[in-house]
DNA sequence: TAAATACTAGACTGTCTAGTTTGATATATA
DNA sequence: TATATATCAAACTAGACAGTCTAGTATTTA
């Protein structure tokens, strides 16, 4: 009797409708800020009548929360190296610090951070959302990577210090620069040494712990 | 001829009134954001008249403008360290470092990036001036203070990447927390002694760089 | 006192926009 | 086929808000 889950009598909605509105919401809203798109806007650049956005999505404050859930899926790092034995420290260090530096370069996750702190007090439901998904998930990541990769057995607490470390100094000014706009880029040469100097700094840091 | 600077006839514009509409947009664009309140919340909050409001600043922009760089200036940092020799460098980091982590605690500084970084799209000058008054300048206040107290003397560039690291350090975790609005304050102990933590990085790593 | 400008209170204009409604057509289930 | 829901297009509602205008009052200079 169930065709698909929970199936109702009469026209299906069109999941891929959905999409097509939650992709042209996500390039209105990262452009133009939230404030700065109208859901007439949202229909049109989606080439669907405005009462169909209205049917996927309840207002528009939801329809925000979809376009950054969605976001977060999309540029969601994998964990692989707390998935095997294979790697040392500073490897993984250096290639999941290198990932971020990336990111942290990249146009719209720059608009992500812009549009979401735009819309903390109204909305701080999903400013935790993302960083439950970005910057918390990282450090847990690193924290776990500490715990796991360092030759000397170290504490919980010393580990999440160091992951934190790890990330400001990963961060570094051009994290707030990106995000007031300003210019900031660094080279692909300058990225992976950037990522290198952090690392030295922080197995200083293991290592005065040991001693 | 001439009473005051460049005296016009009729009555003169009152500087106080100015003033006053100066704070009322600087407590609701901060409370609010800039969409998040109208000019006619800004001239009652006031108790002027919306005309006035307009014959002080020219639009709402011009306000906005108005009211950061007004804030910029409240919070500006002096330079007393500069200006003397009596001091010792990790004393330099001491105490500046913790005015800057002071400052990153406060609602009001919070709010100020929340609010630029909201408009940086239709407001990028007011994010650079921004930047200049806070983060630059202090970036090149440590900069100098590298440069000036350290015992082996040293290139700027290697001044201003100290610096630099010196202020993501600082930063840490909690400055991204704390603009995404979640739960973040250090007590002031572990202020103190975050700190602290941050000097003895930067130290070593101007140790390094003498060996 | 006269001319000029500031200020007030409030009405007004024009525009924008979130969300609703309507009425027709399309597509699914049973 | 009958019923239920989706979708479309477009009009509509209701309210917000930037900025202007008006008409009267206040304060300054000359």
């Amino acid at each position: 009797m169930l065709n698909k889950e929970t199936s109702k009598a009469g026209r299906p909605k069109s999941a891929e409708k959905r999409q097509q509105v939650l992709n042209s919401a996500g390039k209105l809203f990262l452009m133009s800020g939230f404030n700065g798109c109208s859901m007439d806007m949202v229909a049109k650049q989606s080439g669907v009548s405005k009462q169909t956005v209205y049917s996927h999505f309840s207002n528009k404050e939801a329809l925000f929360s979809a376009v950054i859930e969605d976001k977060c899926a999309e540029y969601q790092l994998d964990n692989r190296h707390l998935e095997s034995e294979d790697y040392a420290l500073t490897q993984v260090l250096q290639e999941r610090g290198l990932q971020i530096v990336k990111l942290l370069h990249d146009d719209q996750v720059i608009a992500i951070y812009r549009v979401i702190i735009g819309e903390v007090n109204s909305n701080p439901r999903v400013a935790e959302l993302f960083y439950q998904a970005g910057p918390k998930h990282s450090l847990e990541y690193f924290s776990k990577c500490f715990l796991k990769f360092t030759t000397q057995p170290i504490t919980e607490e010393f580990a999440h210090k160091c992951a934190t470390t790890f990330l400001s100094l990963l961060q570094s000014e051009f994290h707030i620069k990106s995000i007031l706009g300003l210019d900031f880029a660094l080279s692909d040469k300058d990225q992976v040494a950037h990522v290198e100097f952090a690392i030295q700094l922080i197995v200083r840091l293991l290592d005065s712990s040991e001693s």
